[in-house]
Order: structure tokens, then C-alpha cells, then sequence
DNA sequence: CTACGAACTAGACCCGACTCTAGGTCAAGA
DNA sequence: TCTTGACCTAGAGTCGGGTCTAGTTCGTAG
């Protein structure tokens, strides 16, 4: 048994929904903010701010920013103070993508939600016909 | 030269933004209404409703369907009436998922707002202290 | 003791969606 | 005539993002 703030790898795929795989994956990406912590056997072992950095590549990886700007937006973390415009630039790139694909969405939407009114019209006018016969 | 209303590949991938080897693939892959006509030489010979029905299914890529559930679609298109409910559960289906992927998509772009706001302030107090020196 | 489950590494494999190559046809212009 | 450029087919290659396998090593429970 791990101290309660000690996760091992299976656990943190747990709370954060990843694999184990795609931990040791995303470990050999670098996208870990501090690296892991190895325990006896040489077993990962995670902290909770471990998890919290987690959650926070998850948003990142979901809203789609690639795997190597990540690393990069790492890389200035661990590097500690003193990036912060760097960093600051990369979320802002990034927001405006996110908003892009949000308008795109919103437009493939419209399209969808436009057919889907046409469809159910013409499938209700047969429904009422069959049921006035 | 064509008629107007007969749009060689090369055409139809500059009204669609797709590439000619994408058109190909998409044919391929029976991702046309109405498979496409051939002139002379076996060349490909499209239409602006062929143009229309691609435009569609960019939307539909666009907003993540996989292609083998827009071939789906499409065989009930090429099948003609009578299948509307099926066409319609596809769409809505669809559209459920993209109504999902926005709200993620949103939850996203919350997460890094918060975060730029935070980064821009920092740097702003950073660059007032320079200023203030 | 032994068997189990969870972890380890390195590296192979998979999937979706294209993209590109090789090798060829054809028509128009210099 | 020769070249250019757009097109053709079949099939190989690429890329991102994991996923899975093989072969081990632990620590604990029966």
C-alpha cells in the first residue's frame, strides 16, 4: 500500500480515464511536468498534482492540440519561471484554434440540424397518413 | 473544354478544397450519390449536384462522422425513397455526437480562458514593474 | 512454494484518412 | 515531333495517436 498522495500507475489511470499505456506513452513524450517518481522495483509513482497536470494535457489533447505542442508547453513549465510569455502565446494559439473549430462545428451543426428537421418533416407527414388511412 | 455544367476532378477539387487523390479516395470508397460519370478517356465528369453532395459530406467529415458511416448514408441516398427513418436515425445520431463534442469542445476552451487570463495578468504586472522602474 | 496480479521495458502493430508513386493515356500547343 | 499537363489505375507509404505483445520482475495471498 502506497502513502494516500502516492498513486501508482494503475491508479492514475483510473482517475484520469487513460490507459496505462498511454501514461507510459505520454511519460515518453514528455509530457509530464515533473518526471515520475520510481519506487521500489523501479514502479512509477504518481502525486496528485501529477493527476491535475493530467486532466489538464487530457483538455488540451481533447480540444486537439498535437502531442509535440504539448511537449512543448511542458518543456517551458519545467523549465520554471520566466516563459511565461512563450507559454501565454502557445494557449492563445491554441484558443484561437479551439475557437475556429468551435464556429466549424457550430456551421456542420446548423447543416445537420437543418436536415434533420426536412427528414422528420417528411417522416411525420407518412406517419400521419398511414394513421389517416 | 467541358460543358459548364461538366467539371473535370481538377475542378471539383478547387470548388471543394479536397485534393484529387481525395476525390479519388471518397469514389473509392463509395462516397458519391450518383457514381460519377466517365467522358472520354474514362476521365471523370462531375456534376455541380456531385459538387453539392461532396460539399455535404466535408461537413460531415468535418464534424467527425467516419467514413464508413457516410457510405452508410450514402447507399440509403443511392437506395432512394423509402428509407428516410433509417437516413434520419443516422443524422440524429450525429447529431448528438457533435452536440457533445461542442459541449467538451466548450469545457475545453473554459479551461484555457481561465488559463490565459491568468498568464496574461502575470504578465502584465511583470511588464508594469519594468514600466514603473 | 506457487500462483496471481500489477508493474516494468522495448519495440511491433493498428487504425483512419489520406497522400503519393509508378507507370501509362491523351490532347493541345510550340 | 516533342513536350506539357491533366488525367487514369493499383497499390504502397505516411502520420498521429495510441495499443498490444513478449518476456521479466515483484510483492502478497493461499
Amino acid at each position: 500500500m502506497l502513502d494516500p498522495m502516492q498513486l501508482s500507475i494503475g491508479q492514475v489511470a483510473e482517475r484520469t480515464g487513460l490507459s496505462v499505456h498511454a501514461l507510459r506513452f505520454y511519460e515518453k513524450e514528455g509530457i509530464l511536468a515533473h518526471q515520475v517518481h520510481r519506487g521500489p522495483g523501479g514502479r512509477r509513482v504518481y502525486t496528485q498534482q501529477d493527476v491535475d497536470w493530467l486532466r489538464m494535457c487530457i483538455m488540451l489533447r481533447m480540444s486537439g492540440m498535437p502531442v509535440p505542442e504539448i511537449r512543448r508547453y511542458t518543456e517551458l513549465v519545467r523549465q520554471g519561471d520566466g516563459n511565461e510569455l512563450q507559454r501565454l502565446d502557445i494557449l492563445k494559439e491554441h484558443q484561437e484554434r479551439v475557437r475556429q473549430q468551435m464556429a466549424q462545428l457550430q456551421e456542420c451543426m446548423d447543416l445537420i440540424t437543418y436536415k434533420v428537421g426536412k427528414y422528420q418533416n417528411y417522416v411525420n407527414s407518412i406517419a400521419a397518413k398511414a394513421v389517416g388511412q
